[in-house]
DNA sequence: CTTGGAATGTCAACAAAGCTGACGTATTGT
DNA sequence: ACAATACGTCAGCTTTGTTGACATTCCAAG
């Protein structure tokens, strides 16, 4: 492992070890598994996926979202998210209503029923993530939140940003 | 960060508001996106996926590892891993030998191919790691990694103690 | 020693969810 | 009038997960 700084660094430089980068690197792949189980767990009762997850989620966040904005934030094709959006749309937990300036755009909004599920996956997800934060502590948290911005590509950067400054 | 000055609730419990950890959510799920990004890329180009990735990457953290412990490792059926495997093995990255004490199990290791391919993928995604890193400062990576250790499912998390253990 | 069950790994077939490409329709804006 | 945009859909392919069936090997009880 040719690693280009090897003799005197300073102690402060310790966490940039290969060694520490690897660790990073296992400990967010594994917890990625605890961060997606118990929403999966519940989707999969539904014979639903994450897919159905993720769109859910945004839909919530950004009421009256256009298709394409989604696709942006998602990050996925129009033919992969369609496929999840019209099985929910069937199911009665989405409702697409044609725009009234733009009409070629379609409005997504939750019913009852998919704020209803959106509030189980949400409430089982943060569980998790309300025992780890309290495990860890606000400092903890503070530098969690640092390094996974940091981890970014930048235009997803840029959603999370709006999607963060939305409800403060 | 201009949050945080407003409620009346106790400072140190700010850090557990549904908001808060809301934002932990999406930080969380915009992040992996980067965190898989730049070795996806590479693998594409040589049509591999992030499975053989994840493969590739545990044989080279734990060599002559069986089949039955990747399996565990990486929390997939032993089908879905053998696939991966087998494309492996043919492609002359991944070494499988039959073991001696016990003549069911075969032992997994890269070969130099193998191992270069390895080293292509962990220096990329090392590289945006160290970024981070390096842009949070140590402190701030010092909680990043309790937050996610904290976050992982008991059994899980056992699995990544035990790698963490393996190098220090 | 034999034999039946457990463990390990392989093959086959199917499903979820991503992708590309092509095309149709409605609407907008130049 | 016409090009561009937003959306939906069909067809087909890939990756990666799943279950079910099966071969091989080991071990322990009879």
């Amino acid at each position: 492992m040719p690693e280009g700084s090897s003799p005197p660094m300073g102690q402060s430089l310790l966490f940039l070890t290969d060694e520490q980068l690897r660790k990073g690197i296992e400990a967010m792949f594994f917890a990625y598994r605890g961060f997606t189980a118990d929403p999966d767990r519940i989707l999969a009762q539904k014979s639903y996926g994450r897919a159905h997850h993720r769109a859910i989620h945004f839909i919530h966040r950004s009421p009256g979202t256009t298709v394409n904005n989604l696709l942006s934030i998602l990050g996925v094709t129009k033919q992969s998210l369609n496929r999840v959006l019209r099985t929910l749309i069937e199911d009665g937990l989405v409702a697409s209503t044609v725009g009234t300036r733009d009409k070629r755009e379609r409005h997504l909004h939750l019913t009852e029923t998919g704020a209803a599920l959106e509030r189980e996956l949400s409430d089982a997800q943060r569980d998790r993530m309300r025992a780890a934060y309290r495990a860890a502590g606000p400092a903890a948290v503070a530098g969690f939140r640092q390094v996974l911005e940091a981890m970014m590509d930048d235009e997803t950067r840029h959603h999370y940003e709006a999607m963060k400054e939305k409800t403060e």
